[in-house]
DNA sequence: GCAAAAGTGTTAACTTTACACCCATGT
DNA sequence: ACATGGGTGTAAAGTTAACACTTTTGC
């Protein structure tokens, strides 16, 4: 079927989620493969059209229990999307959401409704993407560079019990750039929000590290009182 | 007309403006006063349907144009929102838009087509707002104070030739804190962002203070190279 | 015993904060 | 001459940045 042949939808809008996750030391995003036109076979991101009778939030966390099974996941608003001529089958706005999950505790729905398979790609290895959706990953990704140095999201990313190091090695990955050890284990700790546990590391060839979890009732306590998160 | 007896309409999107300014020392948003129903005779922020063939940004452009008769503001998407049951009329939902403008430079057009007057509220004493309206003020409110910290959009809000004291009330004003003089000229002046005139202040029973501009191409090339505004 | 990563402090450079007086102008 | 806001510098406190070696563990 060609794209020109496709039917007309009438006004509408859809959400789009771009979903982030960290394993092997690479930072990655959710993709699908398209099962069908427009953009048949292209790699997208998760979304779908919003329900009648659902919030966009709503549409959103639906996607993302759809493809992960789980609902505990760290979601909001990105940016919406709205040039008239970005869907080929008629005025379609999409409401673009930034996710971010622990990778390990996820387990991919194999078979969706809107796709054939979802897969994680490296940041650095996005192929190209159907409609404007690489204008939505580029957005979502910078604002997570952005917002990762003044809010303590990066922590959504990680499993529950994690070490310093894995923790530095998220930050150096997502800011690209190398981060001094001592200084930023002082700068870390000194928030007061991580909990060092009676754990350590096990299976490393190496001095075991100790694991550490993040403190969120109590960043949220500080918040209140006009505590600010600065890396 | 009752509420309830009102048509409804199909699914569609809507956008809505949160217009600043920053007039005798205070900070103002923008109202119109409705002329129908829904929520008639409340005031609510500027806004209306997006046309079938303008993009959401150009339709946020568009109210500003007919309310101010001026196109060169500042206007950035906010965000969008969309609870099913936010509008009374059907399962509309809004992109909202965040203006900042030069009061005096703009002559407000005394009759629109959506309300029946527009008037400069300040923040401190905004009304109750039809539909979500008084949420969506709420989180531009929120947005200005902490965009203003680290990008350099004050400067939308003065006239072009402004006073460093007229700068730091307007500073003082949004942040809501008192700042010390020699630290906060030292500061700005520090990112050699402000040209001094070869002009003063007229028609002050004072000391004329000297005028300064903000010279945005050379914000625009040191952002290029990695320059970060912070106060 | 060696490879691999964990863990740990000090100093210099820089940034931020606190603070008070004289100056220019209009009335 | 007085009222009003304009304009200016310094020192102490706090923060950031640079830097290297010892420890633990598995193989």
């Amino acid at each position: 079927m060609e794209i020109n042949e496709l039917p007309k939808l009438h006004s509408d809008f859809s959400v789009d989620c771009v979903i982030f996750g960290f394993d092997k030391g690479e930072l990655k995003i959710l993709l699908i493969e398209r099962a069908e036109e427009p953009f048949k076979n292209f790699m997208a991101l998760p979304g779908n059209f919003v329900y009648d009778n659902e919030d966009i939030d709503g549409a959103a966390g639906r996607i993302l229990r759809e493809l992960t099974s789980l609902s505990d996941i760290y979601l909001e608003q990105l940016y919406t999307f709205g040039e008239v001529n970005r869907h080929p089958q008629g005025r379609i706005i999409t409401v673009a959401y930034f996710a971010l999950i622990k990778v390990k505790k996820h387990i991919l729905n194999p078979q969706v409704a809107f796709a054939r398979k979802a897969e994680w790609y490296s940041v650095a290895d996005v192929p190209a993407l159907a409609f404007d959706h690489s204008k939505i990953f580029e957005k979502a990704y910078k604002r997570l560079q952005s917002k990762i140095r003044y809010q303590p999201i990066g922590f959504e990313l990680l499993p529950e019990k994690f070490t310093l190091s894995q923790l530095q090695q998220l930050y150096e990955v997502i800011l690209e750039k190398p981060i001094d050890k001592r200084n930023f284990r002082k700068k870390i700790l000194s928030f007061g929000l991580l909990v060092e546990l009676d754990e350590k590391q096990k299976n490393v060839s190496h001095r075991a590290a100790k694991l550490y979890k993040f403190n969120k009732s109590r960043y949220n306590n500080l918040k209140k009182m006009g505590f600010s998160f600065e890396l």
